[in-house]
DNA sequence: ACGACACTTGAAGACTTCTTCATATGTACC
DNA sequence: GGTACATATGAAGAAGTCTTCAAGTGTCGT
């Protein structure tokens, strides 16, 4: 696997509200998976899955606790880039527009060559 | 749109590898579409494609100069993401896994709560 | 105006990904 | 052992993504 590939995969895990507000609790200190599914609002199971995911790129760890397993970021570096990302894409200029959003005359951010 | 689906669609741009690596091509400096595409060794059309959803997003900008359009990084804010996203993950336990590799005793990096 | 070049765009198909539902595994307590 | 709580997991379907192919638009030179 390549370094490009690598990284891809890794963002990849950023790449969706309900794992980055899993991780953004994260953030904030360790958690059990029942309660940080209900702190993120998400399904129990569908939590879990995603909670597999991030763990098995090794953005998260779970150590079990009696009947719970509680789940922390793995490291600073998970932190930063979180942090890092939050900060540059809020920074950046705020002008979304992917789906070509109807009603705009098409020429929000900068060279929108069209 | 909230703050995490935001942050999340923009990270989704950075999360393939051929869109990293027209990214990292543009962070050496301003590239003609066709250059581009040759250069990360992509069909022009598949790259031209990319390079409408980076535009949209609002992370590079395309300027036509002739027949070509100069594709270029937005702003220095992406240039950073980029080296940070980079520098995190390649930092991080480099113990992916993510599709449960077959072979390996399943027990890489942290809690791999298997 | 015509042809060549540079790029963009739309549609379609092969793939992934995310979520839900149902079920399984692990742990504690009686 | 049996029951309840805490998680994990597999299967299946809906939805989204990436690439390719076949045009379409814009620009330059003659």
């Amino acid at each position: 696997m390549d370094s490009a590939t690598r990284v891809a995969t890794t963002l990849q895990a950023l790449a969706t509200p309900s794992r980055l507000l899993i991780l953004a609790r994260l953030r904030e200190g360790p958690c059990a998976a029942t309660e940080l599914a209900a702190e993120v609002g998400m399904e129990q199971s569908a939590c879990s899955h995603q909670l597999r995911l991030l763990r098995n790129l090794g953005l998260v760890v779970g150590r079990r606790q009696g009947r719970s397993v509680i789940y922390a970021l793995y490291d600073g570096h998970v932190a930063e880039l979180l942090d890092q990302a939050v900060y540059h894409i809020e920074h950046l200029r705020l002008g979304l527009s992917d789906g070509a959003e109807p009603g705009l005359p098409e020429e929000t951010p900068p060279g929108t060559a069209r």
